[in-house]
Formats: C-alpha cells, sequence, structure tokens
DNA sequence: TCTGGGGTCCTATTCCTA
DNA sequence: TCTGTAGGAATAGGACCC
C-alpha cells in the first residue's frame, strides 16, 4: 500500500485496555478496598507485581517490580495472591460488550483486544463514538473502567490507548483522558516525540543497541537510515521497527488466534536440588499441560523443558517424538528423558514443561502405542474434572503432604505464594487474612 | 533490586539427508 | 565408497509482550 493510500485510511482499529485490571477487579468485590493501595501477585518473596491500583502507583510500584521492593514502597498496601479464573470470567464478560459492537475482535491479553470497527458504523456511528459507547457499557455493565485508542493501526491505537490511561507518580493521580483519537494523517506527529522503548518490540536489550546511536525518540529512529537498522539489529528486527517508525503497520486484527504452545512452569519457594524431585515435577506439570490440550482438542509433538538455576541462567532442552501426544504419562516420558542430561546440584529455582508443534486432535491419527486402554482412562479423568473440577482428580504421586488435594495450575500464578518452603507451602505458610486464594 | 507465568517470534547452530 | 555441500528440520537461546 502506497503511503498516500495509507494516509486515507479511515482509522477504524480500536485498542481497548482495562485501567489497573486485576487490582480493579479484587477492589470491585470487594468495596473495603476502595482508595487503598492494592497490589495483586507476588505475596512471597519470589513474585512479581502483576497489577496494582493507581493508589500503589503512587508510592512508585507498578506491574512486574519484584514484589520484595513493592512491599517496601508501600508496606501499607493490601496484598493479594490473584484470582486467575475470577479475572478470566470479567474477561469473557468484557469481550461480551466488544462482540456486541463487531465481531472482528482480537484478544491480547486478558484485559486488553484490539476492535475492527470499520462494519460498525452504519449501527454505531464513527469509530470515536463507538469508543465512548464501550467504555460507558463496560462500565455500566461491568463495573470496570477501560482506556481506548482509535487510530487507522494496531499499534497507533494501542499507543493511543496508552495516552489515555490514568496517570499516577509521585505527585499524586491524574484521570485519563479516556479515549484518544489519532485521525489519519496525523501518525507522525503523535508518534516521533514518543521515547523509542514505547513502541512495540523495543525492550531493554534493543533500547540499549539504540542508545548508542543517540536514538532516544521514535523519531530519532525514523531519521535513521533502514539500512543502518538491519546492522544493528538484523534484518526482521530493523526493517519492522523501521517500519513503525514511519506508521507503516498492515497487520490486521485477527479474531481467530491459534496457539503455538501449551505449557506450565513454576517458580519454586526454595531451590531444588534433586533430580527425583524435578522428575516428580514434571509429571505433575506434564499433567497440567496434557489437560489443558485436550481442553483445546490439541496435541503437540515438540516436548520442551525448562530450569532456571540458582543463579538465574536459563537453558531449554526439546524433543520431538514421531506421533503427536496429548496425556500426561507421554509428555512426561520424553520430559523425564530431557531431565536425565540436566544436572539441577547448583539449585533448580524454576522448571517449567510445555508443549509446541500443536495439531488438531480431531484429525490426528491414532497410532499404535496409543492404546484404548490409556485413552479410556484419560477420557475418564478428562469427564471427573468436567464434573468435579481440576483438582478432583490426578497422578497418585501428586498428592501433597497433606493428602488433602492434587496440585494444579494456577497455584502458583503469580510465583511462590509463601515465604521459603518446600515449594507447596501455601497450605501452611503465613498466608494471612489478606491472601484470600481459594477462599 | 533481584527478577512470575503465560506466551510469540527471531536467530544461530547442529543434525540429517539428498 | 567417500567427500563436499546445500537445504530443511530440529534444537537452543534470547528478546519481547502482557
Amino acid at each position: 500500500m502506497s503511503d498516500d493510500s495509507r494516509r486515507r485510511r479511515d482509522a477504524t482499529v480500536l485498542h481497548v485496555d482495562m485501567d489497573a485490571f486485576y487490582a480493579s477487579v479484587e477492589v470491585l468485590h470487594d468495596p473495603a478496598l476502595r482508595g487503598r493501595p492494592v497490589i495483586v501477585g507476588g505475596t512471597g518473596d519470589r513474585g512479581v507485581v502483576a497489577s496494582c491500583s493507581y493508589e500503589a502507583r503512587v508510592h512508585g510500584v507498578h506491574s512486574a517490580m519484584p514484589s520484595t521492593r513493592a512491599r517496601r514502597l508501600c508496606p501499607h498496601a493490601v496484598f493479594l495472591a490473584g484470582r486467575y479464573e475470577l479475572y478470566s470470567d470479567y474477561s469473557r464478560r468484557i469481550h461480551e460488550v466488544f462482540r456486541s459492537f463487531t465481531p472482528l475482535v482480537e484478544g491480547i491479553a486478558l484485559d486488553e483486544a484490539f476492535l475492527d470497527v470499520s462494519g460498525a458504523r452504519r449501527l454505531f456511528g464513527e469509530p470515536p463514538a463507538i469508543a465512548s459507547a464501550i467504555r460507558a457499557r463496560i462500565h455500566d455493565h461491568v463495573g470496570l473502567t477501560a482506556s481506548v485508542g482509535v487510530a487507522t493501526t494496531k499499534f497507533v491505537a494501542k499507543l493511543a490507548s496508552e495516552a489515555a490511561k490514568p496517570r499516577a507518580d509521585r505527585s499524586g493521580t491524574r484521570p485519563g483522558r479516556g479515549v484518544v483519537v489519532v485521525a489519519p494523517g496525523e501518525e507522525l506527529a503523535f508518534l516521533h516525540p514518543l521515547p523509542v522503548q514505547s513502541l512495540w518490540g523495543v525492550g531493554p536489550a534493543t533500547r540499549r543497541r539504540l542508545d548508542r546511536f543517540g536514538v532516544r525518540t521514535i523519531g530519532d529512529l525514523a531519521a535513521l537510515p533502514e539500512a543502518t537498522l538491519v546492522t544493528a539489529l538484523g534484518p526482521a528486527v530493523g526493517h519492522h521497527l523501521h517500519q513503525l517508525a514511519w506508521a507503516h503497520d498492515e497487520r490486521a486484527v485477527e479474531p481467530d488466534h491459534q496457539a503455538k504452545s501449551i505449557g506450565h512452569e513454576e517458580t519454586y519457594a526454595r531451590d531444588h536440588h534433586e533430580l527425583a524431585t524435578l522428575q516428580r515435577e514434571a509429571v505433575r506439570l506434564a499433567d497440567s499441560v496434557a489437560s489443558r490440550l485436550r481442553k483445546h482438542e490439541l496435541a503437540g509433538r515438540t516436548v520442551n523443558i525448562k530450569v532456571r538455576f540458582h543463579d538465574f541462567r536459563t537453558i531449554t532442552r526439546s524433543r520431538t517424538v514421531p506421533s503427536a501426544v496429548d496425556t500426561g504419562p507421554d509428555i512426561a516420558r520424553v520430559a523425564a528423558g530431557l531431565l536425565e542430561h540436566v544436572d539441577p546440584s547448583p539449585g533448580v529455582r524454576l522448571f517449567g514443561v510445555s508443549v509446541s508443534n500443536l495439531i488438531d486432535q480431531r484429525t490426528r491419527q491414532l497410532t499404535l502405542d496409543d492404546g484404548d486402554e490409556q485413552r479410556g482412562v484419560t477420557a475418564a479423568v478428562d469427564r471427573i474434572r468436567g464434573r468435579f473440577g481440576d483438582r478432583a482428580v490426578g497422578p497418585a504421586t501428586l498428592v501433597d503432604d497433606a493428602g488433602l488435594r492434587v496440585k494444579r495450575q494456577g497455584d502458583t500464578q503469580w510465583g511462590p505464594a509463601g515465604p521459603a518452603g518446600d515449594g507447596h507451602s501455601h497450605e501452611h505458610g503465613p498466608a494471612g487474612p489478606e491472601d484470600r486464594r481459594d477462599g
């Protein structure tokens, strides 16, 4: 598409981003929290902040901050472990609002999505009006606030929604504009003053490299020849960032998202040094991953493990098997084989199992060793979990110390909950009245 | 300061095979 | 049969996103 035709394109892409999503959901469920600093995630010593209220941000707390630092900055905050299923439920309701305006909704995370409203104008008016209507409907139907960016392309819309958000720093909080529209032809004037790290794809490593060229803003980046960027950052990233800096972004809103991999990983409250412990963990994680694969009617040919050592050095190992797997025992067997080449003696703080190379299970061919007996057992497990919940049944080796329940995904969604213990210490740890996970 | 868990994408290297 | 090589698949690691 030429520059001229791009500039003539209408601003019909919306990016909707919920404000302080997890923290706001918690406040909605407990009005006593309103007005207080609320920090979700990382109730233990090895976690990070997943979300925090604007009252917490005033103290310098922000998401992805180590929880130990957040606790120092804001000791009087309410720390919550996080309730993934509750947030998923709210996310579903918010997406229902989106789809009441357009079927072209691309979910990015629980709390944000792109919407293409080009076909919704006859029914609902021009995109800025649609943006305001969506905000109002989310507020009325769900009780939460969102910020919306409107632009001709996805990434400009995303930056616009960021510009629409409330601000909080040590001087206090300021309400946001709610909706920010970047009209066709105004993209470069909007983009070029912004800091370069606000571009999608520029993290700390790329920012450091760009810094050597004196690049601070998106405008600085745009002024560099593309060949220079390609040399400095590689062909894919160099070309991509050059395109973005000139507001070229042809990516359409894509409603049908197919997962490329499904995995589960966990940071332990204390390091593990024994291979046998990790083998047992492999069984547990594989069971969780397999259950999710089957829920999505997927199977995968490549099994990956990830090991993060005490010093944060991280390795991955993977093996591709001849036929796709989707059961706990099958995945665990491959993972255990990969683990045999890993020496955990320095101390392992994180272990993960994932499956990639995914195929649709309905088109998958059953192989000889994929026996009827195992499929029958697996189907029965899925049926029981469907009726009684994920914790109702699982491998016998995985029942926790108290013998009370099976550990499942989500138990440590935002890092180990308790202080250094045995990796599932939140059953016994000083969770306190503010740790409301599991009710 | 001490770094979660869910992912995606890119790149470099190694391995296998024609 | 041996060797060089080219290309694709597999593997490993890193950067990035929310």
